[in-house]
RNA sequence: AGGGGCGUAGCUCAGUGGUAGAGCAGCGGCCUUUUAAGCCGUUGGUCGUGGGUUCGAUCCCCACCGCCCCUACCA
């Protein structure tokens, strides 16, 4: 089926057809390179016209023509491939009249194989003098325009492949988030963790509040939830004696989409046995550098206008952030120890709406029946959360949000629990796990009778029978790899690090009536 | 979900209440070291969709669709 636009799309079948007429043979199944147009500049980049002149060095490519230039009797085009892009040169007495003919009839995007020497133009331009050309496979729909690539933010996401072929830094972007993902796993491994496949399906939605992805296995006739956290199997297998493992996959919640929202995303979530939180701050802070200086060269990452500073990460306690980071017009800020006190809490939080309400920003909602951990987690978020910029461990949170995490031996109202923000995103969240059994029953328990749509509805007994087991005083992390992918690329979209990311089907691409049910707003075929 | 913005040729973008424009791409020529190649000629549009106002709407108004930004939920 032809594709718009029309006039092109038949245009280029006729040459499709001129060329098999040649005797080329249309979608041949394979061709051998000695490089890629990247590999020539690499290789050759720094060759002199003279030594190549000398060497004449015989090379064999494949590449996608991105540029044409037509001379009469000779013709320049450019070959991308490997993320670069080489000149070639075809020339009517070196390649034949046939070889020549199949020349004028490409088009641009065309997939070409050739072989040729590499050369110096008279402008001093690394090429190829093509001795022979052939069509490797036909494009019948052009490419974005050449000189301002593609820009149209829905196109590039629905055809991210037009997007890698004409924005070099796309491709640059996957590369490098690639990287940090390889790098995650060699630190891992390195350490001794064991990668490891946990399910995506689960009949429990546990390891974290979210709304879940609901579906259904036919043959079990049993609804599952896409997982929104792998957190409670791997730490399974921490009572396996799997002592330390991790895993790199995708989770999947049904919440919001925004600049920091994809509905799927990536997460490295790990588990070490005999260690706490503290341990796992550490790696943190080791890992985050060695990635900064690996992936950027630099501990000085360049987000935006900010320069982020890997080299130190500061540590603060929620408690302290809120003080810190107290609006000056809304009094004195509530000293750390004050949050002991359910009633101080309660009180600061009613002098910050005051204050909000006066500023015209969001008041905390709902202080009346909020619990004080609850609470200070509502501060946070309001008064200090966007302000932490720079690499910053948050820590000891309150324990009525945290019902995975160990409490603090000399505060149970806290727990060994930490997140890691930079640019104001969380980009970590980790802590000691709670290994009581009993304790963990109680809390999702507690879980399960407050209800929501992003609760399990049920408590996950065959978890908490897993701590009856014993397990051991574990610390826990997961590492959120597309925001992470943000930061070290220069990219302030999630969607921008996501190959894929998720958008509306297009409504020409909308399944056939009979198995879509009319928009309730009418039909639109 | 609420608020704001955008939607014009395949792509990148101008533009106007009175029959729609450029560059690139395409097509036909010329050109054997060019490079955003150049030169001559040329095709291509239900101006997102549907209503309304108007003698007349791509432009003004309304609704819908899609995308972007902000806010809310959430990592």
């Amino acid at each position: 089926m032809p594709f718009e636009p029309l006039d092109q799309y038949r245009q280029r079948q006729k040459n499709l057809e001129e060329i098999v007429k040649l005797g080329e043979e249309a979608y041949p199944h394979r061709f051998d390179f000695t490089h890629t147009p990247a590999g020539l500049v690499d290789q050759y980049g720094s060759k002199s016209h003279d030594e190549l002149e000398v060497e004449k060095p015989p090379v064999r490519i494949s590449g996608r023509v991105v540029a044409l230039r037509g001379h009469g009797k000779a013709g320049f085009a450019h070959l991308l491939g490997g993320g670069k892009r080489i000149q070639i040169y075809v020339k009517l007495d070196v390649v034949g009249e046939r070889g020549f003919q199949l020349f004028h009839l490409l088009d641009l995007g065309d997939l070409v194989g050739l072989e040729g020497r590499m050369f110096r133009t008279r402008t001093g331009e690394l090429s190829v003098w093509v001795t022979s050309l052939r069509l490797l496979a036909k494009a019948l729909l052009p490419l974005p325009e050449k000189w301002h690539g593609l820009v149209d933010v829905e196109l590039r996401f629905r055809q991210r492949y037009l997007d890698l072929i004409a924005n070099d830094r796309v491709r640059e972007v996957f590369l490098k988030r690639a990287e940090i993902i390889r790098e995650m796993r060699r630190f891992f491994d390195a350490r001794g963790f064991l990668e490891v496949e946990t399910p995506m399906m689960h009949p429990i939605a546990g390891g974290a509040v979210a709304r879940p992805f609901v579906t259904h296995h036919k043959t079990l006739d049993l609804d599952l939830y896409l997982r929104i956290a792998p957190e409670l199997y791997l730490k399974r297998l921490i009572v396996g004696g799997l002592d330390r493992v991790y895993e790199i996959n995708r989770n999947f919640r049904n919440e919001g989409i925004s600049f920091k929202y994809n509905p799927e995303f990536t997460m490295l979530e790990y588990y070490q046995a005999y260690a706490d939180y503290n341990d796992a701050m550490q790696l943190t802070e080791d890992l985050l550098k060695g990635l900064a200086q690996k992936v950027v060269g630099s501990h000085q990452v360049r987000y935006g206008d900010l320069t982020l500073d890997f080299s130190r990460m500061e540590r603060l306690t929620m408690r302290e952030a809120i003080a810190r980071h107290w609006p000056a017009a809304a009094g004195a800020p509530p000293a750390p120890v004050e949050f002991a006190r359910p009633d101080a809490v309660r009180a600061a939080a009613l002098r910050y709406n005051v204050y909000a309400r006066s500023q015209n920003l969001d008041p905390i909602p709902g202080i009346e029946s909020a619990s004080s951990g609850v609470l200070t987690g509502l501060l946070f978020e309001h008064v200090a959360e966007r302000y932490l910029v720079q690499p910053t461990f948050l820590y000891d949170f309150p324990v009525e949000m945290s019902p995975l995490s160990k409490c603090r031996a000399d505060d149970p109202s806290l727990t060994e629990r930490f997140e890691m923000f930079v640019a104001g995103m969380e980009i970590a969240n980790g802590f000691s796990e709670l290994n009581d059994p009993e304790e963990q029953e109680r809390r999702f328990a507690e879980q399960v009778a407050a209800g929501g749509d992003e609760v399990p509805r049920q408590v996950d007994m065959d978890y908490v029978r897993a701590l009856a087991h014993g397990m051991p005083p574990t610390a826990g992390e997961g590492i959120g790899i597309d925001r992470l992918a943000m930061l070290l690329t220069d990219s302030h979209s999630i969607r921008e690090v996501i190959l894929f990311p998720l958008l509306r089907p297009e409504a020409s691409a909308a399944p056939p009536a009979d198995i879509s049910p009319p928009h309730p707003a009418g039909p639109k075929a």
